[in-house]
DNA sequence: GCGCATTGCTTTAGTTTGTCAACTATTGAG
DNA sequence: CTCAATAGTTGACAAACTAAAGCAATGCGC
């Protein structure tokens, strides 16, 4: 394993563990959000004012479109989220939050990143290096 | 929401989405490795030469106990792990790597950190930054 | 226009993951 | 010894996921 690989290896690693610990905090379990570890991902990826088409929501998460449509079944259901017909094409069903959905999600970003979250313990300066370099690793698709 | 937390929301965001997508190109599915994403979890978990009793197992994952019993089942039903009773609390049972699974978990470390991974073309520099704030992030615990 | 492969989503069937509650065995404290 | 606490298992069930088949809409070639 090359010098640089060990490095990435470590990364990974941290990056799992690091996933996995947040999880433990993620959904207070039993909580008043109510919201499983998938529906709040799902929520997390649809910005209120830019709906997405299950397709790219599938693409997203990296599963199965079938999947997909039973995590919006269940978020349907609870009035989340919208089911919407696309104008361009028919197949296409747009994904669009709810003003309740709105809500809940804007209220479980605000739980998970404030007080007490592990990422507000780091200083400022490894707040930016860490976005910046996240950045790089997202962006290019 | 203040300055900081924006920051930390930010990360939180990009996190999320880096794990999605790095889970996307993990278990190639239908692969020779066929191994979930939970299975993979937990290999990556035990050192092929520190067992790990159950218990931690499961504080680890963020999970109930009895899911570990599951996986465990699952994994020992492959010979890839095995289940040995602990000399010092007979209650407890560490779960160890049999070679099958060091050499597995082996390869799938090598197939997600090398090559064509994301975390591989990051300059050098930025890989050390991405682990040492990483290792902040987790350490404390 | 007509065929026809493709695309986007759903349905069905099946496995895995995950929780909770109840149970067994072991430990440790008093 | 008694009794509460702990480690793991079991059983019942919901949720998350996959693969395969199906349907409707698209869009390409002719």
């Amino acid at each position: 394993m090359s010098r640089m690989d060990a490095e990435a290896s470590r990364a990974f690693q941290l990056l799992v563990r690091f996933f996995f610990a947040q999880r433990e905090q993620l959904p207070p379990p039993g909580d008043e959000l109510e919201l499983s570890p998938a529906q709040c991902h799902v929520l997390h990826l649809i910005d209120p004012d830019r709906p997405m088409p299950m397709g790219r929501l599938a693409g997203t998460l990296g599963c199965d479109a079938s999947n997909v449509t039973g995590l919006v079944d269940r978020l349907e259901a609870r009035a989340l989220v919208r089911r919407r017909p696309s104008a361009d094409d028919r197949r296409v069903k747009v994904i669009q939050l709810t003003p309740a959905g709105s809500r809940l999600r804007a209220q479980m970003l605000r739980r998970m990143t404030s007080g007490s979250c592990r990422l507000s313990r780091l200083s400022a300066r490894d707040q930016q290096a860490l976005v910046r370099i996240l950045e790089a690793l997202v962006d290019d698709q």
